[in-house]
DNA sequence: TAAAACTTGAGAGTAACTCTCAGTCAATAG
DNA sequence: CTATTGACTGAGAGTTACTCTCAAGTTTTA
């Protein structure tokens, strides 16, 4: 129970990988609920606000729009009569979750693909370098 | 190399899964090189287009902003010659997919933990939805 | 004790859509 | 043969979620 470690605007952002603009802008947002101020009205985060800006930048990356988080950490504090509600967003980003892997994963395919092409073009394209072959290329259909 | 089949708005932003606006966003923004237009003024994408269009979708997706991407356009309708300046953007594309994909998939196992503590607390919450324990809750360091 | 470093809130700026709207055109319903 | 419906147009306004700038306060460092 002892919480003793704070941080800083700085030493939080770099913790969390989101810059201090951000991490400021979430915390205006009440994205941390616990987080204090110091005598000079510095903001100070322990470990659980650290928590909660984690989950809710999670949130945000599936596509939760910030109102919505800010409905959720609501739901949240009111405690486990909300859990029916909490749930019921959770599962939804859950299954947004699920698409964005398989987006990415195809993403990732396409530009695969795209770099061995481009690589071995490029080796081809090392022995023809002089050959001015485009004096009949038709733009219309270009590659892309 | 017959390139029969063409389709509108409409059809074209279904076939990508893109909206309607956006997809005339990008074509405005010349990432379907070989789209056309009927006699009426309105725009026709054939597979290449739809092509393109994939393609630069895929380089949004993976944070390329709208500038850079126009700049890689111009370089594919370059030719040969912008190879190894396209191969450059595509590999720093492709380490930006490969991070997406782990941060994605990251963000997907804390959605099921989330998913699974909900449903283990509304099994055990079904129970006892009548014990009024918050009496004593100290709200500073509720969890997220 | 002065410069450098860090933080603050307010508010302006930006990227990439996203939407609205008045107007054109073609097909169809009555 | 008109009237409505539906799809499309460009221009431009609106939105979201940051992202940055700035003047001012504090605090550490030189």
């Amino acid at each position: 129970m002892t919480q003793s470690e704070m941080w800083t605007v700085k030493q939080a952002a770099k913790r969390l990988g989101i810059s201090e603009h951000t991490l400021r802008y979430y915390a205006d947002q009440g994205f941390a609920p616990s987080m204090q101020r110091d005598a000079n009205n510095r903001r100070l985060f322990n470990q659980n606000a650290l928590d909660w800006l984690q989950a809710c930048h999670y949130l945000r990356q599936t596509g939760m729009p910030i109102k919505v988080v800010k409905h959720y950490v609501a739901l949240c504090l009111q405690g486990n009569r909300s859990l029916q509600e909490r749930y019921q967003l959770i599962q939804e980003q859950q299954q947004l979750a699920v698409e964005q892997v398989q987006a990415a994963q195809q993403r990732l395919a396409f530009l695969n693909a795209k770099e061995k092409l481009y690589r071995e073009q490029m080796a081809t394209n090392s022995v023809d370098t002089f050959n001015p072959n485009n004096w009949s290329r038709n733009n219309q259909n270009q590659e892309c």
